[in-house]
DNA sequence: GTCTATAGGCAGATAGAC
DNA sequence: GTCTATCTGCCTATAGAC
């Protein structure tokens, strides 16, 4: 859906509510009134925008299981947020920013877009814990590298400089390749 | 100024955007047309509430300064961020959701809210270098502890559980105990 | 200086032609 | 199904009484 799309752009880059239904109709390229006959309201709009992405990341996150060893998956996870330390300079973690906003609004957006965080926290904690980690540990160590991520991100995109970024990754990378 | 103080809570709160004018002068109980004779804009009453953080936030790191030895100058700095877990768990980090807000409205409100991150950064980079680690270390280090900060914030406000913030600082607070 | 009423603009949502 | 015109409500900002 072209909507979904321009939506998940929009969002990312100007926020939930800054994006209006006219700007991400105009990025569809569809007339503003439209969007309604395919979304009741623009909650339905940010609601498919989210279960969109929280598939993608759970693609994202089977196809790193090919990578045999826990701790390859691991650097290939933190890889992929260095190799997109320019966009999160310019625009902030898409996930991030979408759980901050979806926190404001509360209700039902904030526990679906939590839910990208959950996925992405259970499965640092299975490769944690197939690293060796006690449950405890690994569930701990899953949160610490999650947060060094989304904490380098915000600070990445508020100083709009990606070395911020990419001097955190380097630092991870470093500790899994001595971690257990 | 009561309505800087309304405005400061309510931004933390809420964000930027959702807290209307009106809003703010409801909580400061003063009549709603009335801000408009102390601040022009919106945007200067928010200006004015991010001055008086920053001027808040320079002032902790200076009594912080009272704290002798660097080491636990840095565990102190962390264990302001555990004890105000709770607060970040239900609204999130109050600097990082400014600077969030602020990044997306752009311009002059940007660069004056990361002025939060720079005094803080700066001064947990002079107490890293102190502790004898060179200059590109001790800066790695401050972006570094202030990212896990801010991640577990965000974090810790999407699950809305303190025990996510509670468990990077005593991670934070072992690093520092060995550090150097 | 303090307050009320309201102008002006924009965003979400709807009605109804085609 | 697709599109235009418009309603409704909220928010910033102002005008002007007191």
């Amino acid at each position: 859906m072209r909507l979904i799309v321009a939506a998940n752009r929009l969002f990312h880059r100007q926020g939930l509510e800054r994006s209006a239904i006219a700007d991400i109709a105009r990025e569809a390229a569809v007339p503003a009134g439209n969007v309604y006959y395919y979304f009741k309201t623009k909650e339905e709009l940010v609601e498919a925008v989210i279960a969109r992405r929280n598939a993608f990341i759970a693609a994202w996150l089977a196809d790193l299981e090919t990578e045999a060893a826990p701790r390859e998956r691991l650097i290939r996870f933190v890889g992929e947020f260095e190799r997109t330390s320019d966009m999160r300079a310019r625009h902030g973690c898409p996930v991030g920013g979408l759980c901050h906003d979806a926190n404001r609004l509360g209700g039902a957006l904030a526990s679906q877009a939590r839910g990208a965080f959950e996925l992405l926290i259970d499965w640092l904690r299975d490769q944690f814990a197939a690293l060796g980690a006690e449950p405890g540990e690994a569930r701990a160590g899953a949160l610490h590298l999650l947060a060094c991520l989304e904490g380098a991100s915000l600070l990445a995109h508020s100083f709009a400089d990606p070395s911020v970024m990419r001097n955190e990754t380097a630092r991870l990378k470093d500790w899994l390749e001595g971690y257990g």
